[in-house]
This record gives C-alpha cells, structure tokens and sequence, in this order.
DNA sequence: TTAAATTAAGAAAAGCTTTTCACGAGGTAA
DNA sequence: TTACCTCGTGAAAAGCTTTTCTTAATTTAA
C-alpha cells in the first residue's frame, strides 16, 4: 500500500539515493533526474519515512510534554503556547497528563527516554530523588516550568514568585490593608508555595506586621481549600485583606466572604494569582497577578528548541508579571 | 552515551536476539541467560528504541489529534479524555491545534503520515476536497468528532444534534415559551449549524410557529456574536426565549437581555448548548444541552484504538447528551 | 594531449531492533 | 541404534532512509 523510496526510484528509473538528494536538496543531481524524480514524488505524493529518518539522524522532531491537567486553563494555555512556537520550528509535541502523580511523571519520562524525543518540558510541584535520575540518564534536554529546581542540566522557566508575592502584598498595603492574611500553597512547594510565602512575609515585615503573629494557612489550590481557609481564618482574627496563592483559592474566599455577608472589597480586599479566565467575570471580579502562560510555553518553546540546537541559552529565565486591579480591591 | 541492544548483549555474553527475546518474553531463552540479561538490564536502565521498533513492527502507538483550540475547555476536556484512554491503552498522543484553518488542518495530516502515527482522530468543521484526498491516501484510520462527514473509511462520534435541538426547543416550550428565536451556527457547519437548526425547526413546526417567520440567525460561536445578534433580534420580534447553538452564544444573549433590562428568565429565556464551565457560575447560570467532552475523548480513543487492532466497530458512534436545567429558564 | 578536477549516480553501510532460519545438543520413542 | 523432537542460541535479513564511498563520465587546466 505504502510506497518507499525504493518504489519512487524504480519509478522514476534512478537509484534511492538519488531520489534522498532530490527530496533533502542535497546537491548533485542533474536537472533532468531531479525533474523525473519531483514528477513521480508529485503523483504519488510519497512522504519519507520519519522513523527511518530519526534512526539515522538521531533526531525526532518531537517534543515530550508533561503537564498535571490539560484542562486547567492555565496548563491548556501554556501547552498552546508550547505547541505554536514548536511548530513554528518544526517540531511536534507529545502530551500527556500526570495529575501531579511521581509515578506518572516518571513513567512519561520512561516513554519519552523510548521514543527518543529531542526534549522534555516538565511542569510539576515536586522533585525526588526517582526525578533526579532520569535527568541525570536522560539524553535529552530538560526543560521545567513553574518551579525553580536545581539541576546542573535543567533549564528552567518561572516568574520571580518571591518578588510576585511581596508586590502583590505590598499593593494591598498601599490600599489601605492593615491586616493581611495569605491563603497559601504547601509550603513543599517551593515556587507557588513557599517563594509567595517569603514574599508575602518581607512586605509584611515591612509594613510592620509581627511575623509571629501572622496568619498563614495552606490551601491546596482549589476552590473548596479557599473557601474553607477564608473560613477559618475569620474564627481567628479580623482582617482587612486576602492574599491568595492562585485565583481559585481566592475565588473561594470571595464566595465564602459574601456568603458570610461580609463586603468585598470594602472590609476585605482579595487578591489571587495567575489570572483565570474566571477572575475577570466573576463578581466581584478579581484584582490578581496575572501569568501570561501562553507567552511562557512560547518561552519554554524556544528555549528548549535552542539548547538542543547546541545553542548557548540562558539557564534558569524569568518571564514578567503583571498586577491587573479588577473589583476585588479599593 | 545511550546503550544499545548489542552493548547489553555483550555486557550479559549473548547474543542481540536473546536479548531482544528477554525483552519480548518471547520464550526459548533458558533460565540462566534470561537472568544474566535481566540483570544488566536493570543496571543499565536500557531501554529499546522506539524508532527502530517501529520500523519493524510498522506500528508507533501513537495517535494524532487535531483539534481547533486546545485553550478552549471544550477541546482540552475532549483531548484531555483521548490521552487518558489511549494512555490505558499503551498509545500516545502528538497534538496540533489548526485554529479550524484548513490548510493547517492538511498539513497536519500529511505530517502525521510521515511520523507514521497508528491513527488519527480529528475535530473541525468543514470537509473540503483535500481532507478527502489525505483521507483516501492515508493508511491511518482517521475518526472525526463532532461532525457526521461521510467517507467510507471515516469512523465518526458525535451526539445526535438534531434530536438535541428539538429536545432543547421543547424543553423551552412545556416552560411555556411561545415564540422562541434560535442564535445559530453557520450552515455549513452541518452538525452544529445545519443539524441545530433543523431539530429546532421540527419543534417550532410541531408547535404550531410558522417557519416562514421563523427567526434564525447565523453567529460563529462566541460571546460577541451573541450578544449582536441577540440585540438584532430584539429590533425585530417580540420572542420569549431563546435557543442558542452554544453557550458561549448564549451567555452573549443573556448579557444583552440583561443590557437592556430585560429579565431572564422572566420575560426571556435562554438555553445554549455544551455546557462550559463558565455556564454554571454565570449569574444567572445557564441552563443547557449538557455534552461531556471528556467521555467523548475516552469513546473516540477506544473506537479508533479497536480499529487500529483489527476489532469491529461501529462506524458513527453517537453518544448521549442531557439536559442541564438552570437559572436561565423557568 | 595528459593530468587534474568536477559532476552524476549507484552500491553499500549505518542506524537499532525483531524475527526467521539454521544448527547443535540433548531427550524420547520405536 | 536410528529417527524425530524440542530447546537454546547465534547469524543474518528485514524494515526505510541517509550518507559515505566508488566509479564513470565529462570538463577544465596545463
């Protein structure tokens, strides 16, 4: 059914090899040859084996992906962004999801080892000694978003969340905010937890806040961890403003605050983080730092696609932030 | 760097074909050896290369997908499903998005030819002369989703949207809806355009509206157009609800109603179809022809999976929707 | 005219694995 | 003992392309 290029130079009555140089433009073949060969590869409209091709190459074209959930619209932008910038380059992304499982990331690290992808983009919260290990055996390139991981051969893309987070608080202070409590990440996760954390707690040293008595609660990024902290946090201590570790967990504070009866931004300003779809039509709509992850995959993209071209690259970049101010504070 | 299968058939003293056996579990390899090459194998962490098995066995367990927008939930629900399934099935998915351009679309599959992936499941609207062409030639098995093109060799899965139009429009008129108005697809696009409106047509016909003054009109799906042409339909007629051919329309056409002090559902009703994410949090939250993309994805990964492997299967695949009922109606 | 260089094109190897074929050893049945 | 099987194993081919190596033919330079 299928024609190789044997078939293709018996066709167009030269040798396989000469047909190799006419597809790849590779010089010496005559232009009568070349002719005969391009009407036959028209006709038949015979693709070269990309098998064969990176068998000899060593090269497949493709990029492994692994992300937690495609469709968190974060991670469905950011792979969008990846996928634009690969194609424009010639390469192809393979995907697949690890609902932040170790094994599974492993596992995919596994398959990517096996279909000899040219690189590797990693979106995770953690990184064990199992992780460490395929890097360390992988040939090809590694690349993680979202986390500051050290590895000598592991490129990394991130937002300087320490810096984020201090900003974002110290925009709260600058509306008024006396009290801020944050509802955070896991502190285990060094980048959306703990970073925001420290940069919350400098710009709340800052504004002379005692760090003893400051309220910190960790959330685990949903809706339901934000409503249910928001609520806790109101049995123990009036404040005047919420900082959130994402825009979901802020959600939630917003929904259990109007719930409670309590004004929003009025007696609690809130504030969340990455900039959701949602955050901009939700009511009130919600004042946040927002993340640009369809230019981050983009970053990531290049960047990767760079070093496996042998191209110097920056090891660990920084992509901006940007606070867009919505209802949710004064 | 990387090992190969004659490195580990020396480092163990056998021959590659014993180790390839190991591997395999294809017997006759007696205990002794079988061990020996087990135990290199762990040390080494070798794994068999992808490319060159594939060669062989002409089979990448790979599936491309095509789908328009990977940030539109609907999309990533869908890819999200497929790579899960395909995943349980030991495939795995290379994505592109096409932005529904055709060209792109064509390139897709041409490129998807030469990696040689083992099917491939696509998402768009239209069916031009070209996407025959490149499914003719292809030896992969394509399926469609969301569109009930005919070509022999086309698996497809689909709801039935006929029948889902006429359901919604009857939902609408035991609420009492009178007169209902219909924010469409374009007609070229037989599934959601063309079959929408003729299921609601039916209903309208059954319920005593005459078709010659049936309002119809034609927007591409987003909220914008919503909104417009729910505002050109208020200069027009008096109606009491309105069947939108999706949510995004839908929620255009409410924002309007609301625009223009009209209540819903009091005075107007809406309905769209889908079920976005966005719809239930909506105020007020849309009620809806409920489909999950989700399920779909995991349907069109085993359907076009069972083909790959020779197993019968049904042809047009139609899979159930549901009618989620909300604030938008009474 | 001879030597050197260039061009054109095929043969064959390489890239890596699986599978078929062939072969020897050992066992079983007649 | 002979004939036939089974088991375990390695050599080699096949899968498809690219690239290197050769060779022959033609052109250019001396």
């Amino acid at each position: 059914m299928s024609l190789n290029i044997k078939d293709i130079a018996k066709l167009a009555g030269v040798s396989p090899a000469t047909v190799s140089r006419v597809i790849n433009n590779t010089g010496n073949v005559n232009e009568e040859s070349r002719e005969r060969v391009l009407k036959i590869l028209g006709e038949t409209g015979y693709k070269p084996n990309a098998l064969a091709r990176g068998l000899i190459h060593k090269r497949t074209n493709i990029l492994g992906i692994v992300v937690p959930d495609i469709s968190n619209i974060n991670f469905s932008e950011l792979v969008k962004g990846i996928e634009k910038e690969a194609r424009n380059h010639g390469y192809n992304i393979i995907l697949t999801t690890s609902g932040n499982e170790f094994e599974k990331e492993i596992e995919c690290f596994q398959m990517y080892n096996e279909k000899r992808v040219d690189g590797i983009i990693f979106s995770g919260t953690r990184f064990t000694e199992n992780h460490k290990i395929e890097m360390d055996n992988s040939t090809a390139p590694f690349l993680v978003f979202g986390q500051d991981f050290e590895h000598e051969k592991l490129l990394t893309v991130n937002i300087d969340n320490n810096k984020a987070a201090y900003d974002a608080a110290m925009f709260l202070f600058s509306k008024g905010a006396k009290n801020i409590a944050m509802i955070g990440g896991p502190l285990w996760d060094r980048a959306a937890g703990y970073s925001r954390f420290m940069g919350f707690l400098s710009a709340a040293v800052e504004n002379g806040l005692n760090p003893k008595e400051l309220i910190y609660e960790e959330g685990d990024f949903t809706i339901k961890s934000g409503y249910r902290i928001m609520k806790s946090i109101l049995n123990k201590k009036i404040v005047d403003a919420v900082l959130a570790a994402n825009d979901f967990m802020a959600l939630g504070a917003i929904k259990c605050l109007s719930d409670e009866g309590i004004s929003v931004p009025d007696e609690v300003q809130v504030m969340g983080f990455d900039d959701n779809i949602i955050s901009e039509i939700y009511n009130p709509s919600l004042t946040t730092v927002k993340i640009d992850f369809y230019e981050a995959g983009k970053i990531c993209a290049k960047a990767l696609i760079n070093k496996i071209n042998g191209i110097e690259v920056e090891k660990n970049v920084k992509f901006p932030y940007e606070i867009v101010v919505r209802k949710s504070t004064k």
